[in-house]
DNA sequence: AATCTCATCAACCGCCCTCTG
DNA sequence: CCAGAGGGCGGTTGATGAGAT
């Protein structure tokens, strides 16, 4: 018999999303909600699978997402939420407001694997690396001079004495969330992020002027190239939404929007 | 300046779970 | 209770950018 599949594989696009998909699906959703995301690229005008679209929602559009990388408290919370879930991203993520679990999860493979395996701790099992030998591996532990530690009392040697986290630390990462001083100059906490900033700000709240769509400007931008590599690209048509917060809490009640979220946005009682 | 290597992350794939008729 | 449809999840891949040589 065989499974159908999730979408018609022809004319399918496939890819990165254009600012001009972004916008036609969050207008979509916007305007009739999370529904059958089956149906939502026929009628939202798109020629992408149901999954697809609903993948570039929840892990890129939706407006209660973070930006950024993920500060030392959440690394934290990651790393003793993995010890007892395991690759459960989706459940570790239901446990950090605004980050969603493929987010978690490209910061475990790329961050925090490499992070414990230092520290001397096998990630999968969080239980101290077996020492037959004198490795590669176990050669850059010693720099940390750190004893194997018992995995119940998990935690990062820079957290060691770090005060627990508090709501705003918690909210609005700042310096210290730089825990991989390498990559994060570029891509350092949300605060840092140039698209929420924008979307975000002031002037962007109070401009009331935008006019969504507008037939030239709009629509030319995704003729003048733009690709959703760049995030102030592909998200910048966000700004034709001045209420996009309200709109999508009341139409969908978004949970992303909670107090503390709200704290974080610091927009003034906006909301 | 050009090329190579590595790291990152958005997106896809396919399986599994849940819901519905 | 069963089968099928749809949604969700986790693993993997590929494009891209940054740093190193």
């Amino acid at each position: 018999m065989g499974r159908q599949p999730c979408c018609d594989k022809l004319g399918v696009k496939k890819g990165p999303w254009t600012a001009e998909e972004d916008k036609k699906l969050v207008n979509f959703i916007l305007t009739h909600g999370q529904c059958c995301w089956r149906a939502v690229p026929k009628l939202a005008g798109l020629r992408r699978c149901g999954k697809s679209c609903r993948l570039r929602w929840t892990n890129y559009l939706r407006p209660d997402l973070k930006r950024g990388l993920l500060n030392e408290d959440e690394e934290q919370l990651v790393i003793d939420l993995h010890a007892r879930l395991g690759n459960r991203w989706s459940k570790i993520a239901a446990r950090l407001p605004g980050r969603t679990d493929n987010e978690i999860k490209n910061h475990w493979n790329t961050h925090i694997k490499k992070k414990l395996l230092k520290m001397g701790i096998d990630p999968v099992t969080h239980e101290p690396l077996q020492k037959p030998a004198a490795t590669a591996q176990d050669a850059t532990c010693q720099e940390n001079d750190q004893p194997n530690l018992d995995p119940n009392q998990l935690e990062l040697p820079k957290n060691s004495g770090h005060v627990s986290p508090s709501t705003d630390e918690f909210c609005t990462p700042t310096e210290n969330s730089s825990t991989d001083e390498s990559r994060s100059s570029s891509e350092s906490g949300s605060d840092d992020d140039p698209l929420m900033n924008l979307i975000w700000s002031e002037s962007f709240l109070n401009d009331l002027s935008w006019n969504f769509p507008g037939p030239d400007s709009r629509e030319e931008y995704s003729e003048l190239g733009f690709s959703s590599s760049s995030e102030e690209n592909s998200l910048s048509w966000l700004l034709d939404y001045p209420n996009i917060g309200d709109d999508l809490h009341q139409s969908f009640g978004i949970g992303g929007f909670s107090e503390i979220d709200m704290n974080c946005l610091d927009m003034g009682g906006k909301y």
